[in-house]
DNA sequence: TGTACATCAGTGAACGCGCGTTCACTGATGTAC
DNA sequence: TGTACATCAGTGAACGCGCGTTCACTGATGTAC
């Protein structure tokens, strides 16, 4: 039956984030409409009132988890992004990871429309690390900018590095560890560069 | 049929080849056994005679792509090891890559078979590192591989994150150069520190 | 303000298709005598 | 060295299952009068 404009809304947003986090739980491929949409407490076949395909919604659903995370990261410090980014938390709750780290193999394989929303969730990347930086949403320089793209690949890197290893391995620790004060220290040489 | 004992072990190679590609490709979920079987040039129901699941294979494929890029690239230098990981080829030739990069994502969810193949290939890439970096296999102390770690985490986070982004956006460009020039900068600030 | 009607989100069955895996069968290979 | 037989990799049909997508239907919502 038709349900009022606002429950609409509502509804396709339940959509959006249950899919948002199963995608990045098990892979755009591993989840089915079907599964997102009992989740989100639907039966599967209303799925097209909302989107015109899966794509649509795996677009969709980059956007809201990279906007979502805007709001919990934007104003901290470097020290607190990357220690939480490199956190055993994050790399074991898959559910609320950053899509860049859980989903970035993932949209590489994707069509135009999920890489679009992707690289827009990395450019407010981008502008956050340089905010916690510099208190500057955008970079001051080319070199600067250079920099905060080699930060945050490194922070993805290891992250997606941990883990891929086994669970009980030595790695899954030490791959965080290492690239934590890594990237501290390299953050530090380039301070006294300056 | 059966086969002799020899072409049997060629076709079992043939058969991860094929999958090595595919996967990298596509991704674990985005390639069917059947479809490796009939691009190795076989009927799918073989598989069984050559592996228990498809799992096994993931992890086979896994091991023989690191393998194989080990042999091309142990003994390069680290200004060739890193240009060549963030050229233009390496992040559009996916059959090719390095498994750490085409494939982390999707590990990340698979079983502990797959993991420990993967864990075996980047500690490979710690190796080659170390070895380009200071002519030794094994970094002389934590601090130095830390560093290596982080190396390569960068390499790896900057590939994804390039393949990520739209074909003709400026960022599939810009993050591969950015980190290349992030990168260099990093390893020759740590030499000067010594 | 009340009534008649068009709209459209949600339901659940159905579409064709591909998945991982199993199976009975084939016939060349390797082995036992 | 020759013969009889067990082995087992390759074949292709079949298993149950889940996929993305479509569809006719329902009935509350929103609109036109």
């Amino acid at each position: 039956m038709k349900i009022s404009e606002e429950q609409r809304v509502l509804n396709r947003q339940k959509i959006v984030d249950t899919a948002a986090r199963l995608f990045r739980l098990k892979g755009f491929d591993g989840v089915g409409i079907a599964d997102i949409m009992k989740e989100a407490g639907f039966t599967h076949g209303g799925f097209y009132n909302h989107f015109k395909s899966k794509d649509e919604l795996v677009a969709a659903a980059l956007s809201s988890a990279f906007d979502k995370l805007e709001k919990e990261t934007r104003g901290k410090d470097i020290t607190a992004i990357i220690n939480r980014y490199l956190s055993h938390n994050h790399r074991d709750d898959l559910t609320e990871s950053c899509p860049a780290s859980s989903l970035g193999g993932d949209t590489a394989r994707q069509a135009v429309l999920a890489k679009e929303a992707f690289a827009e969730g990395i450019e407010t990347w981008f502008s956050m690390i340089s905010e916690a930086l510099n208190n500057e949403a955008t970079p001051s320089s080319s070199e600067h900018r250079n920099a905060i793209i080699g930060y945050f690949a490194k922070l993805v890197g290891a992250i997606i590095l941990a883990r891929s290893c086994p669970p009980d391995s030595k790695l899954r620790n030490e791959i965080l560890n290492a690239s934590k004060l890594s990237l501290t220290e390299e953050i530090t040489l380039r301070l006294k560069k300056r």
